[in-house]
DNA sequence: GTGAAAGCGCTAACAA
DNA sequence: TTGTTAGCGCTTTCAC
């Protein structure tokens, strides 16, 4: 290629990385015989040089997952914009996956996106030592100068009791997610304020899938609460379906309310009332963390309370 | 690192790669020693030298859409099984992307996972060539060495206008896919032979998302069909719900069939009949054309049909 | 404005 | 069994 176009490869590197003192017609010639090649740089020969693959990591509990797959959406395209590329990996919801991927992936990009809920602190700080750059979403971890981006699901959360109490609403069954999530014990800190006010809380066991929530109903109607909300909007389509099967109408007999806003949310029947929360945002924010020396530790990103069909007055329950 | 050890790198490297002759003890001192700087050979260097850098290349249209989304899952957890990463991008429906995207992976990668549904076949041979292996995604490029993995669309379709045509239906609306994409014109096909048999089929400019189905439905029932066929679920989700908001019901007014089998098909409200596509296999399938010289070109992946209750009988209607 | 040469970090080939 | 050396493909000095 250098020699088809009769130059030495420094001034082949020249003009094709630009900017650099080259003659306008020995750059013609390279540029001519680079097309006519298909000649293109090998990008492991640069990043070895450079020590940069201009490469961002990614990982995620489920790829599957709308929500992560949003995040990413929203990652990649910020990324590409900027001529980077992404790098993936799901993790199953294993914590020792999540190890694996996040410490495996450091070692080839400049940065690190890390959605990691049950990985333990000790291994955080081991992948926060091996990672050149590394943002965490979701999650925190404190004593240290790693970056995070958080949704602030307590305030989702209490402004859903809120809502549920102003409809009347006085014993509230919630669907937890994964044990030791660190997304869900934030979740819980929301009903703090509303226990306090005197709002009954059943916490019911359940995971953050369609079919976790299918599942949950049953015990969670033992409970006979009027409402319920959910871990998040996946759990809830499941609650409905459920509910459904059994016979229930929501909201005339019991009212759901879901976490995220995913995005059929909107066209469920009925439609679901949930705490609205931008993943595209989510994914941008958590790009923006990379490129300048942000200062604050933590970027929280807030949601909205959006009020469907799925929650209403609790059914007048004859009193003895 | 090797000093620490006290051996050369050429040890470390014999001892970190395995199966190489190497003594137990030097063997656990340079062990120990990798593990007490938690020193990490740096994967650029060892791309450079073996000329493979253990990556796929995975590029789609939508890294939010759960088809794809679900796609991506299947691959990148097949190629971690095998230590291999994942790289992605998404194009954003846009051709010009999808070339982009394709060519700049395609240097990375040792193989290349393409859903390019709008690209041009002159670009896709370009883009067969650059990439050292590469694997289509419901798309076939003919007079090529070029593997495929498609689902058999047409087959889907048919199947759908023989359930409905078992019903009693004779008009039904086709809500089209995205112009030009090449799984759209699938789908056509399976039309031929309903449409022989007398079915009237009425095609609809629609498209790929939800919000492109809620806004072809005005348009649909000008046409006084009494079933709809969607290009995907995504759209009859959409359909369901523009649906609901005239107030019509389904099926008693109107049927509704969608394609793929989403996962919230199954709780929608009523559940959508579907041609149900296994997108984990497809990721199987796409990642296994890799490893072994496959000799098949096309692979062919079937649905099945799954039908729940957004499909019944058409109403009766006064004759005149 | 251009070429020659060094070297990024690693591993395979060759020596010892 | 281990160390020394060359070279993967590129970019960046340093000469000219």
């Amino acid at each position: 290629m250098a020699r088809l176009a009769e130059v030495s490869t420094a001034t082949v590197s020249r003009v094709l990385s630009g900017g650099k003192p080259v003659s306008p017609e020995v750059a013609d010639r390279v540029r001519v015989a680079a097309q006519d090649v298909g000649y293109r740089p090998n990008p492991a020969a640069q990043t070895l040089l450079r020590g940069s693959s201009r490469t961002v990591g990614v990982v995620v509990p489920d790829l599957g997952n709308p929500y992560f797959a949003e995040i990413l959406k929203g990652v990649a395209a910020e990324a590409a914009a900027t001529d980077h590329h992404t790098l993936v990996a799901g993790t199953e919801e294993d914590p020792e996956q999540e190890y694996r991927s996040a410490i495996e992936l450091a070692r080839w990009v400049d940065g690190l996106l890390l959605c990691a809920p049950r990985m333990s602190t000790p291994r955080l700080r081991e992948v926060a030592e091996a990672a050149r750059r590394l943002v965490l979403i979701n999650r925190v971890l404190r004593h240290s100068a790693v970056g995070s981006v958080v949704v602030d699901y307590h305030l989702g959360v209490r402004a859903l009791c809120e809502h549920l109490a102003s409809l009347g609403h006085k014993r509230i069954a919630y669907l937890q997610g994964p044990t030791a999530a660190w997304s869900d014990q934030q979740r819980q800190r929301g009903f703090r304020s509303p226990e306090a006010s005197g709002l009954t809380i059943i916490r019911v066991p359940c995971g953050s899938t369609l079919v976790d929530g299918q599942d949950a109903v049953d015990e969670a109607l033992t409970y006979k609460p009027t409402a319920m909300i959910c871990f998040n909007d996946h759990v809830a389509v499941g609650v409905l379906s459920r509910l459904r099967e059994l016979g229930l109408s929501v909201p005339g007999d019991i009212s759901v309310a879901g976490i995220d806003n995913a995005p059929m949310s909107a066209h469920t029947d009925p439609g679901l009332t949930t705490y609205a929360v931008s993943t595209i945002e989510l994914g941008r924010q958590a790009w923006e963390r990379f490129t300048p020396r942000v200062t604050t530790a933590t970027t929280h990103v807030q949601g909205e309370l959006v009020i469907r069909a799925s929650t209403a007055p609790p059914p007048h329950r004859p009193r003895r």
